[in-house]
DNA sequence: CATGAATGAGAATTCATTCAT
DNA sequence: TATGAATGAATTCTCATTCAT
């Protein structure tokens, strides 16, 4: 009933959690930019400013910290999800909607961070493949599949031309991703500027109506 | 100037070329297989059957194998550009010849050993930047280049309708590639079979002349 | 002075000796199981379900824990001796409480925990010698002197014919135990059956009292 | 076909196969005096004055090491049990040739490495069962049956009366070594004097045949 | 020239013990 | 008093590279 209140309590999170997020945030950090052989737990518990012992009393070993870490990031990757469907569920300009939420996507899809796991995955897929495997399911794979629902639903409304919704939500992604992406994955950070990426966006989106638009 | 004639020349290869062979195949096959770091220099001296002095003595040091490894593969990948110029030069079925090139494209990126190299080299990316906006250049740019040529060329003679040569060409190519080349990055060898491949290059074609075919 | 008693009090066990039991309790199953470097102290205060702090407040450190336990364990193996004592007290028929006194003999000695706490020792006489050789006086060296007294009180009554009844208490004890005991130190739990056990005691007092039996 | 030879061949051994030896019995060394988890591979590579690297080229890894050291000491155990079968094959004065193999037999048995490869395996039969049991079957087990196996020829002979003859073999190896086996085990090298163990052995044989000999 | 060994460091992981809360 | 964290060293094993034979 004392009136003292620890630490942990006044921020919500306990001392333990907070050490947690530390190393979480190291091991992101380096695993990004070092790669899974490329980093040494040394490197995490010296970023993380803790000791070793605590690295490996949250994580069993380095390949949970990896897999737990590269699981997490991933889960973020669904945000654009719902704004593939919130945009195209009523949309009475189809042709404006769409371009605005492929220069969304495609800015979206470049972020260092997100880079970075991409290409984090992909050297590792060798080593995990589960783990690539999840990762391509549940952020690329499902961002398709919600332009696949959206496309179907507009061809509905008459407002494209398809018959394999997949098929086409994949023109549209790699129209729009193709480019920067994959000179993304060899190139460093010099990519396109923010112009060049929304002149990029409006060309795909050029294409693909011109393929799946109405007439 | 005797007569007598040693074995290695004999066969037009000396004692210490072939052991070069034999360590840049042990070597590619392990860093393709294993990665940079995943691969260690007594295991390639092993599977090389040479000493690892020797491989010293072909290779300053396992940054240059890897290397002269990278680039040597990567020479390889220009077969297709040349199959690109032939093919469009002078064709006067720009459909059924487009078709059949999209076709032989799909199929020469998903062999494994050209993926096994893009997944390393993407893997790698941080540690050996050079290297691999260096294979970019040479192996997809190039191939993209020659595509952009070639449909300039069309557009002269009118078969196609084009301001951006270039961006036509990656369009093209993601059309085309972009799903079973994302695809393959993720997921280990459960592709596409040929007849999807195909399929894949068909429709690729179909969205790319609905946008850049005449009329 | 208060009415109040609290729940230690009550079953007569303080908090701290009940954690003292369990800390004892854990750690006696693990060096038996698994050695004294085989054992870790976060092991002990996992199993026994208290804090590292705990442990080390109860025990000084990890050799007193382990001699600690070990004498413990050892005092329990007194119980046999009185066994002995009462039974060739005042016998009339020797054979037969020879015989029956062989058979409780063998099995106590090839339980488990007891054979365990016997490896245990054995490996770890090297580390302590003291411990290996306290334990030696205080069970097997005790009990064979219990023997012989024993048996020079039957000599004494004429039942036994011997001169030396220390070497004559040897004899019996490992006539009856030396096959069980020394294989049940190599081999893990495939032992002998009871039936086995009591023929070879029975056979055993057969010799013992072929050289020490009157006539 | 030069003069000039090789310190190799000089001594018959490689220098490849001289540093095995000398990891060898440094291992033996350390192994006996401080068991397998009390000795590093750093301590052996110093005692061996070899680098770690050259152990682990020699042994794959610690339990190989082990095991292979185990197994050879093991096998040098089987000296005595052609001593057993010569000594007994035609002798035609049984008690004195017994008493000299039993004299024998015990002095063999508690020689220093002796002993401490049965604390060793004893302490270690835990974490390899596998070894301690080919230990027993191939040291003590094999003794025990090449005594079984003279035994039943002198019972052919008329020199002993017997039933089953393991039996009667182990009554022989533990009337003569129960005492000083077991004491040897749990105390250091403070064991008997010659002229004890002597003793031990003629008194041993006096009770064996008192049981088993000739009327 | 080519093999085995050496070097010297660094990886992951664990331990006994002690602080700080 | 008891918990999680820290310490600091040790363990097994591997690596890239260089020497000696």
């Amino acid at each position: 009933m004392t009136e003292q209140v620890t630490a942990e309590r006044r921020d919500g999170e306990s001392r333990s959690a907070r050490k947690r997020r530390a190393i979480m945030e190291a091991a992101t950090t380096l695993f990004l930019r070092n790669g899974y052989l490329g980093t040494s737990m040394d490197e995490v518990a010296a970023l993380a400013a803790v000791s070793k012992q605590t690295v490996y009393k949250h994580f069993a070993d380095k390949e949970r910290l990896f897999t737990d870490i590269v699981l997490g990031v991933t889960d973020m990757a669904g945000e654009f999800v719902e704004d593939v469907t919130r945009t195209l569920r009523d949309t009475d300009d189809l042709e404006k909607d769409l371009g605005a939420l492929a220069r969304r996507y495609v800015i979206s899809v470049v972020r260092p961070p997100v880079l970075q796991l991409r290409r984090l995955l992909v050297g590792e897929a060798a080593r995990f493949p589960e783990l690539a495997r999840t990762y391509h399911e549940r952020a690329p794979e499902r961002t398709v599949a919600a332009l696949a629902a959206s496309f179907q639903r507009l061809a509905g409304r008459g407002l494209l031309r398809l018959d394999d919704p997949l098929l086409a939500a994949n023109h549209f992604a790699y129209l729009i991703l193709g480019m920067p992406l994959n000179r993304a994955m060899f190139r460093g950070d010099d990519g396109f500027t923010r112009a060049e990426l929304e002149h990029l966006a409006d060309e795909g989106v050029r294409v693909f109506l011109a393929a799946y638009g109405r007439r």
